[in-house]
DNA sequence: TTGATTGCAAAGCATTTGCATGCTA
DNA sequence: TAGCATGCAAATGCTTTGCAATCAA
């Protein structure tokens, strides 16, 4: 039994909810991925596990995992809420790519210290924040830069692919 | 004529577009208003001064708006899109707070300075980037300390309220 | 004239909810 | 056994699309 677990099933308990085959599942096939699933890929997922799944025991899953401190929300700004690891996860930005649709992932004390900095000036007292940085990365601008029209029309295609 | 209609007027020409009333309404609502409305909120303004105006328009030229760089998109995370002002309006970044819903728009240089600086260590070319600081304003926090437990379950419901 | 624009209704997404049935504790 | 959990279908909220009618250039 992993961490995770332990930390999911004690959470259960404490809540007087009930663990469920359903539940164990949807936390091993997160546990299994990197990077960030909306509801529908994670949905996508344990279906290829058992079909049996509703996509709503998976949404609220999701959400139990959230409460759990094992997941956290993630939103890019497409409309759908993302997910990803967040037990003994530190905190960090992210740089997506609009070309390729790949994240970087990035964490920066400076950043955070001016932050704090502007939140105090304001006296605002910080819970959480977000960062989105958009853009294009290295290995995009490469490509770019060599790129004939026709690979641009792939490159498109990808990025749209991508973003679904 | 504004500077903004202007701008708008030329870019509807550039675009071999058409003006009509409907759009000269609805951007003369939104310049009329300042914050962050959502395609509803204008949808509702609009109705007003014009009740036979359909929303889908309203979306449409909310979209015309970004394109001619009058508005521009923010996303707060509650899933639906909000429009600033973006004609001669600095990039500025948001703290909300999660009591009221109210939005402090703050600029800070040595923040842009850290993001360019980290973009660049992962060669990462920027377009745009958007920051969302989530907590507890000064008026909230202040109402937070003398605050007995009805007026707590009053300001529940004002930040639900507010969400909406 | 002609193609852009409009408003309506319907469709789309991602997500949530109502509810009868099923299953843990 | 009690009541939480499940899966289905339907509902939701925001936004977009299809389409016939209308209108600006």
């Amino acid at each position: 039994m992993t961490e995770e677990q332990e930390v999911f099933h004690q959470h259960i308990q404490k809540q007087g909810l009930k663990r469920t085959a359903q539940r164990d599942l949807i936390l091993d096939v997160f546990l299994s991925t990197e990077g960030h699933l909306s509801g529908e890929d994670l949905y996508q997922l344990v279906r290829e596990k058992d079909p049996s799944v509703g996509q709503t025991t998976v949404y609220r899953t999701l959400r139990l995992l959230t409460e759990a401190g094992l997941a956290r929300e993630v939103r890019f700004g497409d409309g759908r809420a993302h997910y990803e690891h967040s037990y003994k996860h530190e905190h960090h930005d992210h740089m997506i790519c609009s070309e390729c649709g790949k994240i970087i992932e990035f964490y920066s004390p400076e950043l955070e210290a001016i932050q704090d900095a502007m939140a105090a000036k304001y006296k605002f007292q910080l819970t959480e924040h977000l960062l989105r940085m958009i853009g294009v990365c290295a290995d995009c601008r490469r490509q770019k830069t060599h790129a004939s029209e026709s690979q641009k029309q792939t490159k498109t295609v990808a990025a749209r692919a991508s973003r679904r």
